[in-house]
DNA sequence: ACGAAACATTTTACATTTAAAATGTTATGC
DNA sequence: GCATAACATTTTAAATGTAAAATGTTTCGT
């Protein structure tokens, strides 16, 4: 299989075939994906005693200067509510970020980083920069280029198959 | 930033550039991976009662037809032990794989595919590569190619930057 | 206004994950 | 041989994840 008689291949079979090149990719992708994530958790623990999540919630603050509620956060970091409820609660003990209520809306807290948060962020995520960009500083600058690209198309041919349900 | 004007930046602005650029490839690389993997979890859920780990875990002993150890399968899924151990003891209650004592090294089981084993996984796998096509299938076999290379580039420079651990 | 429905969050219960300690087995150096 | 180190697995504790119930707030139709 996957040799030059491809060409001879019904149309069924072909199908079968990209499925399976699909499958292959797809567990590429989630080996780069595990190899990346691990390194940086790993990284995270050992300079700075904290976790991914942790280190993402306090990202997602950083990038939203005017603070964000708990459901943006949920959204943003796809992860349920009442995971962020618990993060929240952590790195509120800690100092590192606090909560107001929203005057207009008395359901809501709007969550900011500290300034404490924020300058341990920014150590933080001066690191977590550098990480990656030895992991990843080997591609050049084109390959970077069509990765972001034709991830874009796996990420938009992902998001319609979500809608039409049909497999 | 991220102009025209790149070319004049000197090389420090250059590399930092650079790695802000690598952070925002490998976060593109994780959406695409938990959009896929949060897909497959719900559809392994919804329609054979598992999980995303423990179709791996049959699908590393369908690929291996001579069984495997413990450690062997806990590198391959590039999970804790830990997790290994539960999955297993798991499967082994339901009856899909069995365990038997390696004759020359009491440390180790060989683990393996019970015959039911086989035959569900054989079902789960075929919808599950349908639904990969479904979501990787709008991609042309030359992005699929392009992407396989691009992404072998990506999994040596982590694997390099793992030995070399200066960043 | 009033009641029902939608919304934002927290709480609860439970499953899963990792890291590290514990247990038992094998190999090695002296 | 015996102590020690390396190895394979299991167990444990803490963090993280989901789903669903509970709580309080807002909106909307009437």
């Amino acid at each position: 299989m996957g040799n030059a008689k491809d060409v001879a291949l019904d149309h069924e079979s072909r199908l079968v075939e990209d499925d399976h090149q699909a499958v292959r990719l797809w567990l590429r992708l989630l080996t780069c994906t595990n190899l990346i994530e691990a390194r940086l958790r790993s990284r995270l623990r050992d300079e700075f005693a904290t976790t991914l999540p942790r280190f993402d919630f306090m990202a997602q603050l950083e990038r939203a200067s005017n603070g964000l509620t708990m459901g943006e956060l949920s959204r943003r970091m796809m992860v349920s509510g009442g995971n962020i409820s618990g993060i929240a609660l952590q790195l509120e003990g800690e100092g590192l970020i606090h909560r107001e209520p929203v005057p207009d809306n008395r359901r809501s807290y709007c969550v900011r980083l500290t300034e404490l948060g924020h300058s341990v962020f920014a150590k933080m995520a001066a690191r977590h920069e550098s990480w990656i960009g030895s992991m990843l500083g080997q591609l050049s600058a084109d390959d970077v280029d069509q990765l972001m690209n034709l991830l874009r198309e796996v990420k938009v041919g992902v998001a319609h198959a979500e809608e039409g349900k049909a497999d």
